[in-house]
DNA sequence: TACCCTCGAGTTCA
DNA sequence: CTCGAGGGTA
């Protein structure tokens, strides 16, 4: 569909920001909407400054937002208490905390619910160490403290910085406020410390100072936390440090990141050296070395539960060897030698009051749950995602029953949980508290946005219907060219400052942004005499002039980030980084995909070549560009916009880009653990000796392969040359 | 074919 | 964070 982009309310005279009518010129609701838009407002700067770490107004246009806020509320009182928002809008942010890379990784660990899970986990890892079923592998177990991750740095003995776990890789630096923190000494005691030494652990706060701290901010009329571990980080996020000071925070060291020197070999060595150095110790951590002993533990912990005095999600489990566990290594953002067995989560029980269908970039529609609202876990959930449409009757993904095969329908009592603490989930449905004239949900067979018909597709590979239902209006169905557009200039695609869902939304409505293209030429059309995007309710003249410098500056972007933003089904972020590597230019892509619609080319087997795209990206791929008006949009897009080649990269690790055979008994490491440290290096680990194989490393009783590279005159060594080329590790 | 892992796309609340 | 599915390998 062909749009003509008319700039909003075009035939609306110019006209001049009009200064806002003094409160006390208002009517009640004239009062009330705009006390509301405000609260929303600041509420989204206030977002923006500390979540983001990005202001998107200047302090002054933020005063003058809260001032007028206050003289709403001066003038209406009744506003204070009738907008759920008056309360989150918090005093002015003055200054915020800078940041910390760490120098490891803060990790996350793979979590566990049933005690199978944990054989499985002690299982895995002796299959992947080829430990015998007699010997013993030796783990801690120790309880999970729910806090805040800290990670404290000591030089010499002293404490220099400590860091908040942010994102894992970059935290908040609360060194100031760590200093206060009885548990954290300054100086390291004892005289066998590392140079350097990093530990990390939890900081938290007793049950009883969390009830004391509530009492006080009852008392001083300030909001309550909703739990320990929210009033300890934001306790520990006070820019005053005095104000850190008076709550009493505490610490347990559990595990460490950079360190010049291993005090021990073993993970509860280490803690003891820890304790040796002054740090305090989860009590309740001890040494388990079977299945039945860490569950006992789990067990202990479980029944003194209440009585710690403090908050605990679960029981930490990790292998005590700290060579099993660098051979273990990571998988993705956890280590293997590690496992969380949590507690079961906290349910909640609430009545199901809609269901309602979102349509997603993709056109898929997306099952929502509206609920009475309801505490779970000290967090109020009106929302829950019921995934799809056999998730609602009662099927799983593999076509088992989950429920026992119950549907869910509107007006049923539902049990609400918190998956993993944080994503809420309907459970189950209480059969026994169902209206009786509910009926069953009827999943709708058209897109409520455009009224297209909305299919479930087969799997062309395994015949198998789709999970998700989906719009197939494409273009022309508004819902998916909006959330394309917000995918368009999300934070891992254009990445546009100001230009967020809300902005989005607004500017789709309208008219003012239908393509991604309309976003650069948005400076040009306002500068036009139409009506200004400046003189918009919700926009400042400083708004304007951000966004429009935000736009200039994303002009020029960085291949993989273009390839992404396009929305390509099946190609997020990862893919699009594969295929900027692998093609360099945008251009040429754009050309082999073209190319490989042709079933005599060969272009199609380039992409499949490339490790981890398969066939059904690859075909997405293809699909993408051969539509006309993709074609369309981006010769409009790039005429706008300069995508730069990605740089060759260079990793410094002697293998990168290798491909490395592995061959023979391997004596120092498994297949497996040879195979993982290969990648980690950058390396490609093939099968069997080819001459694209550049590397094989053969152990004793390598037979054909070794031929074979001798053959093809490959590179041959054994394991001891394999580790002298990149190293221990 | 059966797995194991990674990826994409969806999600909540503050 | 979770689900389902794609990709790759035993």
């Amino acid at each position: 569909m062909v749009l003509t982009v008319p700039f909003a309310d075009s035939n609306m005279p110019e006209n001049k920001p009009t200064p806002p009518k003094p409160v006390d010129q208002l009517t009640p609701a004239a009062a009330r909407l705009e006390h509301e838009a405000l609260a929303r407002e600041i509420a989204q700067h206030d977002r923006r400054y500390y979540e983001d770490d990005a202001p998107s107004v200047s302090d002054a246009e933020y005063d003058a937002l809260r001032l007028r806020y206050e003289a709403l509320e001066a003038q209406f009182p009744e506003l204070k208490s009738t907008e759920s928002l008056t309360r989150k809008v918090g005093s002015k942010p003055s200054e915020k905390f800078s940041k910390i890379r760490h120098r490891a990784p803060m990790l996350s660990l793979a979590n566990a619910f049933a005690d199978e899970e944990v054989e499985e986990f002690v299982e895995r890892i002796r299959r992947f160490l080829q430990i015998k079923a007699d010997a013993p592998v030796i783990f801690t177990a120790e309880p999970k403290i729910d806090g805040l991750s800290l990670s404290l740095r000591y030089e010499h003995g002293r404490l220099v910085s400590a860091a908040t776990r942010g994102d894992g890789s970059v935290g908040e630096d609360v060194t100031a406020n760590a200093r206060t923190v009885g548990d954290i000494p300054q100086k390291l005691t004892g005289k066998d410390f590392p140079e350097i030494l990093e530990v990390r652990g939890e900081v938290y706060l007793s049950h009883a100072d969390f009830a004391a701290i509530n009492e006080r901010q009852a008392a001083a009329g300030k909001q309550l936390f909703a739990n320990p571990r929210n009033a300890a980080a934001g306790s520990l996020r006070q820019l005053d440090p005095a104000i850190t000071a008076s709550r009493p925070l505490h610490f347990f060291a559990y595990g460490w990141g950079e360190i010049s020197e291993m005090p021990a070999d073993t993970q509860s060595g280490m803690i003891d050296a820890f304790r040796r150095f002054g740090f305090i110790i989860n009590p309740l951590t001890r040494r388990c070395s079977t299945v039945a002993e860490l569950l006992e533990h789990y067990r202990t912990i479980e029944t003194n539960r209440a009585n710690l005095g403090y908050d605990i999600d679960g029981v930490v489990y990790k292998v005590d060897d700290l060579n099993l566990q660098s051979r273990l290594g990571f998988v993705s953002r956890s280590p293997r030698w590690a496992l969380a067995h949590k507690f079961p989560a906290q349910q909640a029980t609430t009545i199901l009051d809609a269901i309602e269908i979102n349509v997603g970039r993709t056109g898929s529609l997306n099952p929502l749950a509206r609920l009475r609202p309801i505490t779970v876990g000290g967090v109020v959930v009106s929302n829950a995602t019921l995934h799809n449409e056999d998730y609602i009757r009662g099927i799983g993904g593999n076509g088992e029953k989950i429920r026992n095969g119950v549907d869910i329908r509107v007006g049923d009592t539902v049990i609400i949980q918190r998956a993993g603490d944080v994503i809420p989930k309907v459970l189950d449905v209480v059969l026994e508290k169902r209206p009786a004239d509910a009926k069953p949900y009827l999943f709708p067979s058209n897109c409520p946005a455009c009224g297209s018909h909305a299919v479930r597709e087969q799997n062309p590979r395994t015949g198998k219907e789709d999970s998700v239902r989906r719009c197939t209006g494409g273009l022309i169905c508004p819902a998916q060219a909006r959330e394309r557009l917000k995918h368009f200039v999300s934070r891992n695609a254009f990445d546009i400052e100001g230009l967020g869902e809300q902005r989005i939304e607004e500017l789709y409505a309208d008219g003012t942004i239908r393509r991604p293209q309309d976003i650069f030429t948005l400076e040009a059309r306002n500068a036009g005499k139409l009506q200004r995007l400046e003189n918009r309710e919700g926009w400042g003249a400083t708004s304007v002039k951000n966004l429009f410098a935000a736009i200039e500056a994303r002009r020029n972007i960085a291949l993989n980030r273009f390839v992404y933003a396009l929305g390509i089904p099946h190609v997020g972020d990862t893919s699009a980084k594969l295929l900027a590597r692998h093609f360099g230019t945008f251009e040429a892509i754009q050309e082999a995909a073209k190319a490989a619609a042709d079933p005599e080319s060969d272009a199609h087997a380039e992409l499949t070549s490339i490790g981890g795209i398969g066939s059904v990206v690859a075909d997405a791929i293809v699909e993408f560009f051969k539509e006309q008006h993709n074609e369309e949009m981006l010769d409009a897009l790039l005429a706008q916009v300069h995508v730069e080649p990605v740089e060759a990269t260079v990793s410094d690790s002697p293998v990168a880009g290798k491909t490395v055979v592995f061959t023979g008994a391997l004596e120092q490491m498994t297949r497996e653990e040879a195979k993982a440290m290969a990648e980690r290096l950058g390396a490609k680990v093939a099968g069997s000796v080819s001459k694209k194989t550049d590397i094989v490393v053969a152990g004793p009783g390598a037979g054909s392969k070794l031929n074979k590279a001798k053959e093809f005159d490959v590179q041959v060594m054994d394991e001891d040359g394999w580790f002298v080329l990149v190293g221990r590790n």
